[in-house]
DNA sequence: TGAAGTTGGGTTATCGATAACCTACTTTAG
DNA sequence: CTAAAGTAGGTTATCGATAACCCAACTTCA
């Protein structure tokens, strides 16, 4: 909070020097004399400069920072994604800008718009929302490459990377179908806001109907997608439905909650009920349970975002299309 | 990567007012009539305007960018922090800029130092790390507030926000006295890097030695804090001491990584080995198993440190230091 | 010996917005 | 009726750094 700010004029002045050779210093450019260039930084330790990037970026009209806007930096999946952006951002010298939308497209909006006016090299943006029109329009409008990750189909930007929740939910219906569960349900939350579970859900759904599958639902809107949802969604269902015998849960977090609420009641995992979800998190194998699940590396993705948003900041504009794998978990829950 | 830049300039031209003027409306100060405030915004939109953040930051030598330094986003633990921040931070027009230090002094240096450069208004920044004589130096040059987290004892900054690890090492040792073991162990690892879990283990190390118990160490250097090398460094430790009765894990994960290991071996959990760890995370109160453990609200964390550095940035330093709570959970694996 | 290249550095003009201070003109109050 | 106060907007000077260009003096070599 201390007043005085040092600028490259006043090193200058200290070094006796212009203030364009102190700047040619500090960035290594031109050539200047290893005399002078003592000089400068020693007047640099002396005064405790601080360069002042904001006039730099300014000037040069440049970027040091790479936006992400994710969903929730709390919820594990995306916090994964975070670090394996930042994780190859950062020894290229970038900063990383971030942006939570709680799934909320108006939040989005607010996000991206403040973000962009600062100027970002690069936008990573999650998908898996239903985007306003306002926010398509500040896309559109953008004067920086942008990445939309696990976006599925409608995908926004110059790249997309991530996979298809569709084909997930066809692949788990498989397994199930190979299974022979009769008695199937399907337990989410929060689909009307997460567009990549309701991609599952319907892939999930439309297999077992082409398979003559009945399919039971039990969503609730206000839930949050975590354990405690999967729990209570799970006793409700079972209350409606005794004869259940597989459940496909929206992600591992739910799937947990509801496995809890099956072992106190004294149902049998997988004997009475069956039960899967997806991402391949650690909670979902814990001590005793392996749960059947779909696994994908959530840091991959990070680093392969960032690593083109790097390639396009560089001009290459050869970038192939980036599909994530997603690996099929055989647990001990179906 | 469009070309043309539009600014307040083109703004105003095409108002046919100053850029003065189009600055005021913008940020809605000054007065000026309804008549051209409804010109400007026009030319606004058919321009399709965006603020150069950056310039005006410059300009006003105000700052809109908040900086958090954590070890580790991908961490739980840190993310629910970051969240927490985050959520207090947005709603107030303030933006997030991240760092990981992935509990490196130099990385940790190299984040504060860019991020100083971006001229921030605020700093948080996490503790639990040893930080290099540099990096202080940097903290003591900074022209803003800064507080910062989980420190513990040497804390740096104008307000520390955190719990005593210390504390929570000899809560859990006192419970462990209570309930009677008696060939008690800790696992950990990393406790050279994370200062915080080294003082939980100081603090549970001392009260278990006030109590003349033994106490078997087993940790390791290079293993991650995560669930794998929990269950790695129980097998060890029950393959040295198979008497073991009891064991402190350093978090949550860890324990419920040994905990697997514990129950494929066939050991009974508690009857033959207690477990106990530190967080609260869900992973610890999965489908069977109710970890007993601490509790700390990561969020709450994050929260108070917005809190307060917005209150710093308003000028207030009535700024009490604030103490987040810990309570214990009493699981089933005691 | 003189043209051309190299080395080491300085000048000037922005980058895009804002702070601080003005300037007319219009009200309002005494 | 006039001085004080308010309304609506403009001028000028930065903020701190960088791009682009310039300029001496010294080498180098045909």
């Amino acid at each position: 909070m201390k007043k005085n700010n040092v600028t490259i004029a006043d090193v200058a002045a200290l070094a006796g020097v212009s203030k364009m050779t102190v700047s040619k210093v500090l960035r290594d450019t031109g050539s200047i004399s290893k005399d002078t260039r003592d000089k400068i930084h020693k007047a640099v330790d002396e005064l405790g400069y601080v360069k002042n990037s904001l006039a730099g970026l300014l000037s040069s009209q440049k970027s040091s920072m790479i936006g992400i806007i994710i969903p929730s930096a709390s919820d594990t999946i995306f916090a994964e994604v975070l670090s394996g952006t930042n994780s190859v951002i950062r020894p290229k010298g970038f900063n990383t800008l971030i942006g939570e939308s709680l799934f909320d497209p108006q939040i989005e909006y607010e996000a991206l718009s403040t973000m962009l006016s600062l100027q970002p090299a690069g936008l990573i943006i999650s998908g898996g929302i239903d985007r306003s029109e306002e926010t398509l329009a500040l896309i559109a409008k953008r004067r920086c490459p942008l990445i939309s990750l696990w976006d599925g189909e409608d995908a926004v930007g110059d790249l997309t990377i991530g996979l298809s929740h569709y084909e997930a939910g066809e692949t788990m219906a498989r397994h199930f179908i190979e299974c022979d569960f009769r008695k199937v349900a399907y337990v989410g939350s929060e689909l009307d806001l997460d567009l990549c579970a309701r991609q599952r859900f319907q892939g999930f759904r439309d297999t077992m109907q082409d398979a003559s599958r009945e399919l039971r639902v039990e969503t609730s809107i206000d839930g949050s997608r975590q354990s405690l949802t999967g729990r209570q969604l799970t006793e409700s269902l079972i209350r409606k439905h005794p004869d259940t015998d597989a459940i496909y849960y929206l992600n591992d977090a739910m799937a947990t909650g509801g496995m809890s609420w099956l072992y106190e009641a004294g149902i049998n995992i997988p004997e009475q009920v069956a039960a899967a979800g997806f991402n391949g998190t650690s909670i979902g194998q814990a001590v005793r349970t392996r749960l059947t699940t779909l696994n994908v590396s959530r840091r991959a993705i990070g680093e392969a975002a960032a690593s083109a948003i790097l390639k396009f900041i560089e001009g290459d504009t050869e970038i192939d299309k980036h599909q994530v794998e997603v690996t099929f978990v055989q647990g001990n829950t179906t």
